[in-house]
DNA sequence: CAGTATCCCAACGGATACTG
DNA sequence: CAGTATCCGTTGGGATACTG
């Protein structure tokens, strides 16, 4: 156990990771949650447990290689849960984690400000796209 | 100007898209929103106007292609503002607009959710993969 | 229904070299 | 310093076909 210095000490109350550092690890951690998917996968789950199937419907034009991966990948990061019942044919429900519950409105706020703020990204574009490239 | 039923007049206050919705316009902007790079240059601006180099001495290990795509983006979609003093050499500003401003609270949460949870997703990780792969 | 396995193209993204 | 251009390997991600 090393000892600490007064200055690293200070720090270390908050934060252990710094994603603005290069080696950090949370840099694979956040390039893992800013994942459109991922964005849409989340929010959809907050209302209960939902099957493959009705992920896939929910989140239009998903295509099943992307939903599975998407899911396996959350299940492993502990933010979602698996449960397969034994019928014929096998049913498996998704839902989230107490964690994933904690990462549910981070994710829903990314969704939503896209959707709010929609047309004013259109505008600014369109203002971009307007002026004369110098 | 089309009529609307009350059904669609309710959900309309609200929401005028969904990201759930395979045609939907906000789906791009979402899978932009939801970048590493982006997750890092937004919270980096807060502080005030930054300089090229000052941003990729902040978010180390960036390169500068990506950086400098980056900002192209988020400028062209009205979230930062590119400023150019003509000197020598030529100096260059980046800044959040008031529409970086709201999207950074977004952005941050993302990044300090990561970095406060790190330890948590290492765990869920170490627990699935060891578990015999049935 | 849920999932795996291929194939294959397009986009991501780093390294390097060059311009104003 | 800021930025563009090129090269090129890696990954993302859709389409399709097949298994339990």
């Amino acid at each position: 156990m090393p000892t600490t210095t007064a200055a690293q000490g200070r720090e270390q109350d908050k934060r252990e990771y710094d994603a603005f550092l290069a080696g950090c690890p949370t840099r694979e951690l956040l390039s893992r949650l800013t994942d459109k998917w991922v964005a849409l996968v989340i929010p959809a789950l907050v209302d209960g447990p939902q099957r493959h199937s009705e992920l896939a419907h929910r989140i239009a034009g998903v295509s099943q290689k992307m939903l599975t991966q998407t899911l396996r990948t959350l299940e492993r990061d502990g933010l979602v849960t698996r449960t397969v019942t034994a019928s014929v044919p096998v049913r498996v429900d998704y839902a989230l984690t107490p964690l994933g519950h904690e990462l549910f409105p981070v994710m829903l706020a990314i969704k939503s400000w896209a959707e709010a703020h929609m047309d004013q990204v259109f505008e600014a574009r369109a203002r971009f796209d307007a002026q004369p490239q110098a």
